[in-house]
DNA sequence: CGACTAAGTTAGCATGGACTAACAATATCG
DNA sequence: CGATATTGTTAGTCCATGCTAACTTAGTCG
């Protein structure tokens, strides 16, 4: 928490509701073939209206394509984002599990987390799950 | 991303938010002796206004307590809350330099990080500060 | 077909967290 | 002391995220 490096704060967290919406809504069309309002109103356990203004956001900022009384779909910016995050989500929570974490432990955490790694740290980690931990293993 | 595991989302961000101000309040009387709005202005890079709410928000919360034009002070739980996040802060942090991640990026991803690891998974980190790297070592 | 249910929509409201602008108090210095 | 700079406060606005309540549309089944 050193200086300014708040500016984000804001934006970060729109962006965050962002991904896990389209993570969602990717995840629903992979499970169901199409993606329901609904889906999302369980998966995130909120009410339809809750559900209606955050897609109605999304498609503002051209995520997602919907008409009214139709399934929801993804733009390729959406599809874009949607598969970068499951990416990162996977990394994140496959290296918990590594940690020794246990593996509810790892699905909560890993979605807390996903949002906050950066390039450098994702690779970091991705690197010890291909390469195993870095170098000085200082035990014995 | 599971199912249900959204009802936090929103009082979660709000305690984000207390716990970097009571952190960064603590760190400034740890620095100057006081705290005063100023000092959280620059920390987070927002308006006199801005820090004037929040401030007020942590107040009714009980976590800290101000008049007019008087600095800034933390109470019991206030104190408690942000040596807790110190720590925890910390430990991130470090755990994250000890991955091998630059200094820079260490600092700013455990400030987004560390409010969102379990303890289990604080653990699992503060172990491998202490003990090294968990126990098969992929590699060779 | 018509009634019922499920799904979606709309309107209106609250709260957190941000802003700008204008004002008020305090501190400092010539 | 008084002007100025620093610090703090207040009022009013905006947007994201949530809600409830009331409504409409679509789908299903007797």
């Amino acid at each position: 928490m050193r200086k300014k490096t708040h500016e984000r704060t804001r934006r970060d967290h729109a962006s965050e509701v962002a991904e896990d919406y389209v993570e969602a809504i990717a995840e629903a069309i992979a499970n169901n073939g199409v993606c329901r309002a609904v889906d999302l109103v369980e998966q995130f356990a909120v009410t339809h209206a809750t559900v209606n203004n955050t897609v109605k956001r999304l498609q503002r900022d051209g995520l997602v394509v919907t008409a009214p009384y139709r399934p929801i779909e993804l733009t390729t910016a959406g599809k874009r984002l949607a598969s970068r995050s499951k990416q990162r989500h996977e990394i994140v929570e496959a290296f918990l599990r590594k940690l020794g974490v246990s593996e509810q432990t790892a699905a909560i955490d890993s979605e807390g987390i996903e949002h906050h790694v950066s390039k450098e740290t994702l690779d970091a980690m991705q690197s010890v799950l291909q390469n195993g931990w870095p170098s000085p293993k200082k035990s014995r």
